[in-house]
DNA sequence: CTGTATCCCGTCCGATACTG
DNA sequence: CAGTATCGGACGGGATACAG
């Protein structure tokens, strides 16, 4: 829980908790096909701040959307990916782009110079054909 | 625009601008069947004050998300209803709710106290026979 | 490479009192 | 009835510097 409010009042609520921010979806994205290293995070959200991907994976991670998993190598390498909630997440996000793609596409602001197009799975789009919109975001 | 950031990066972030903050998918919930009056917002959700009411409500309107209707009548009398924008979020408020009762039930808590059960449609069930955890919700 | 420590700042929420 | 004015407090995001 990293919310304002102590107590959600209900179900949307707490969903809300989980994923609101202004990174945690597009960290979500990045980290949806694969295990991804912080430091591809990083590269892949280019304005953001180590402290402040940090402090997002940790609220992730306690919410139960994605796991770290640390190897014990020099240089150290940790690894990102998502838990069954976390991936179940994906097909609402999908919907929330194409509700903002029909009703409001002029609100839509492109990523670039802020991210990097990486980690996206083509295939996806296979999941979500009624929804032609958003299919080259995931 | 009620926005912290003035440049939602990808689709998702122009949704989160619309439906975030502690009360805007209440009163979506509150107006979603009926055209409501400012008062009935107000008395179900019990501890909103007038203020926080009346911004979350102009943001709304906004965003594009409901429309205000003002009657010159006396005493004043103002109704709000979703605009079709608005009322395409409810099947995505409504998967979130599935999504939240199927992986953290335990995070929901109860609006007792806070809200009132009012203004809901029990039909809209019929609408997302799938999705039975929340049915009772909308 | 993978983070943490500090400090600052804007925004949102809220209580209270007041108004057309 | 349907709001507005004013003032705080708390929290999330961010810049910068530092650490295991």
């Amino acid at each position: 829980m990293t919310v304002r409010d102590k107590s959600p009042e209900w179900p949307i609520e707490a969903a809300f908790d989980c994923i609101s921010g202004k990174w945690k979806s597009l960290i979500i994205r990045c980290i949806a096909y694969d295990r991804v290293r912080y430091s591809d995070i990083k590269a892949s959200l280019v304005t953001i701040s180590p402290h402040i991907l940090s402090r997002q994976l940790k609220s992730l991670e306690s919410d139960g959307l994605i796991i770290r998993t640390q190897y014990e190598e020099m240089p150290l390498r940790v690894e990102y990916h998502l838990t069954p909630a976390g991936l179940e997440l994906l097909p609402i996000l999908e919907y929330l782009c194409c509700w903002t793609s029909l009703h409001f596409p002029e609100r839509i602001t492109s990523p670039a110079g802020k991210t990097r197009r990486r980690f996206f799975c083509q295939d996806s789009s296979e999941n979500f054909s009624s929804c032609s919109p958003a299919e080259n975001i995931f």
